[in-house]
DNA sequence: TTTCTTTACACAATCGGTTGCTTAAATATT
DNA sequence: AATATTTAAGCAACCGATTGTGTAAAGAAA
């Protein structure tokens, strides 16, 4: 096997009898370079197999194209899908997408941030690790002008791009779905120890949506879970279910804790949705597949990713403006699925 | 907002009265500089908020530690647990992750190769896309010593690492298992067209064990797939379950066929497993939350994106040699659930 | 004391594409 | 015909870390 050298414009220049930098000009249609010797230098860097060395142009450039992706796994639903969402749009304007999996880790959280850093990337996307309280890892983007998104876990005190869904809202609108379908004892379960805001959100619109029809509030209806897996779930709701007067519906903030709720009820010979009706969230691809399918709350991660890469997409090409450090809040949807519905 | 600059070894090699060699020597703890000037430079650098920028060091080194993943997408389970034990093995030798979805398009996957070229990464892991009939994108990885692993969906004739399972067994295995609890017409799905030879494998491997079994071969159970999707598999088991003689057990691909196959089942009053066994393939996670469990061959993601990126840095360490272009087989099993357990 | 070896650090080239400035020729304007 | 403008392409510095070579000074060996 030979030893190929990687080709680059110098290269080229030799071939043709050309300056590297007309060259360099050439390959990018600069108005200086005539359409003849264009043409020639295209057609020559094709053969050649030229590929330029993306490493020299964002050295010298300081512009790297890549957006960095910082965010737990990419083994949740969620996840990927927002992952493809933030893959899509850089794709249209050409950026590389670079991830990194916190596992939700804070020491990893910091270490993966300096590496995007170091990697110079020209943005980055991030979901807090579960574990984070402190977010000052984040200031070496926002120090040097480097766009940072936070999307769906963000943190409350940092002043920079979000993009979540109105959790509260979202969280009301569940509760107030199941009680209208009849729910006089709604169960719910939440994150007990967060350093977001998401669950407690997603409680409060629980809470609200209870007092504002005279629903009297039930601390043993409400349970908080060390992690939000089947099993947890599981055990939640059979402790619920073993009440003297056990629950007629649950909001359950992600599916999984959603069909852990449905089968538990199942083997329990409790029927759902007549006796138990059960709304999920996240509408992740099992809650449609299960049997009942789960009524959930849409959580549009494809379009936050959109939204998250376009961001930086268009603030790294507009002129800085301070006022646009803003908020997106996309919306959600009830999904009314067999597993909440009684009317 | 302040407008910093990059922190560079030269800032710290002026504060010190240095040369930035000694600095970047010092960083690296040469042998050749003083543990005193050691410890003041990376206090200093500390202090200064200095990150190496790894565009320089890659440009300069041609060493860029990043490893370049190109995969159809990263929202199936089998690809984000890949990812997970690629990322995981990277971590260890402080080694990124690039990744790059091709949506199971050929010209996405051509574009993407050269993206990764382009970002010189260290070395390339990929599982092709459904459509890439044409591997010829790869050389230039090949033709600039870039180690390059395929991974699960591999090219037949390229030469280079590979890491797959051995599907012809698994196939086999997973109708053995049919056969022995009792199933005597066994279904199949497949896919339709396929450049690569990992359904044909299983395939294969099906007919095998039917034959071995004296258990005679039916066209009319066999069915081609144009896409492995839920509603592709709801569609083909209601051909089989009309046939005149209904298969008594399935052999699918993929658990989410399998899954498919038991719903329909259930929804057409036909018992599983008594009526009809299913087998799935991979271990997705709803295989085992889906009701009743689906049995299903495990596919070792994890192991063998481990294995993988473990390929790709042991490679780039050691001297290259020639017989290293090997496969590496990995093991899978049978997971026996209720969806086929008879006896 | 002289010579040899470490130790400690500096100098300068290098990686490859980009870009401001300059030169030179061709075309346009007065 | 003289000057201004446009077109075409070259020169050389630059981005920031790395590394081979060079050069002192200090310590070790003869």
């Amino acid at each position: 096997m030979e030893e190929h050298r990687h080709v680059t414009i110098y290269d080229i220049a030799e071939k043709l009898n050309l300056a590297a930098s007309t060259i360099s000009r050439a390959l990018k249609d600069h108005h200086s370079i005539s359409d003849k010797t264009i043409k020639k230098v295209k057609q020559t860097a094709k053969e050649m197999g030229f590929v330029p060395n993306t490493l020299a142009a964002g050295l010298r450039g300081n512009v790297t194209k890549t957006i960095g992706i910082l965010i737990p796994t990419v083994t949740q639903p969620f996840l990927s899908s927002l992952i493809s969402g933030i893959e899509i749009a850089a794709q249209k304007s050409d950026y590389s997408v670079i991830i990194m999996q916190s596992h939700d880790s804070y020491q990893m959280e910091v270490d993966m941030a300096k590496s995007l850093y170091s990697n110079r990337v020209s943005g980055v996307i991030c979901s807090l690790a579960m574990e984070t309280k402190d977010t000052s890892h984040f200031k070496q983007f926002s120090n040097n002008n480097i766009p940072l998104v936070f999307v769906d876990r963000v943190p409350k005190d940092y002043d920079t791009f979000r993009v979540v869904i109105n959790n509260y809202l979202a969280g009301y609108k569940a509760t107030k779905h199941l009680i209208e379908q009849g729910c006089k004892r709604i169960a719910h379960l939440t994150a007990e120890s967060e350093f977001g805001t998401l669950y407690n959100e997603r409680k409060r619109g629980y809470i609200d949506a209870l007092l504002e029809h005279d629903i009297p509030l039930q601390d043993n209806l409400i349970i908080s879970l060390k992690e939000m897996t089947y099993d947890a779930g599981v055990k939640a709701c059979n402790l619920l279910f073993d009440l003297k007067t056990p629950p007629d519906g649950l909001f359950a903030p992600g599916d999984i804790l959603a069909v852990s709720a449905v089968q538990t009820a199942k083997k329990r010979g409790i029927k759902v949705p007549d006796q138990f009706a059960v709304i999920g969230f996240n509408n992740d691809p099992i809650s449609e597949i299960i049997e009942p399918n789960i009524s959930t709350i849409t959580h549009p991660a494809e379009k936050m990713g959109k939204a998250a890469a376009e961001l930086i997409i268009k603030n790294l090409k507009s002129v800085k403006e301070e006022d646009a450090k803003e908020i997106t809040f996309l919306n959600t949807q009830v999904l009314i699925r067999e597993s909440s519905r009684k009317i």
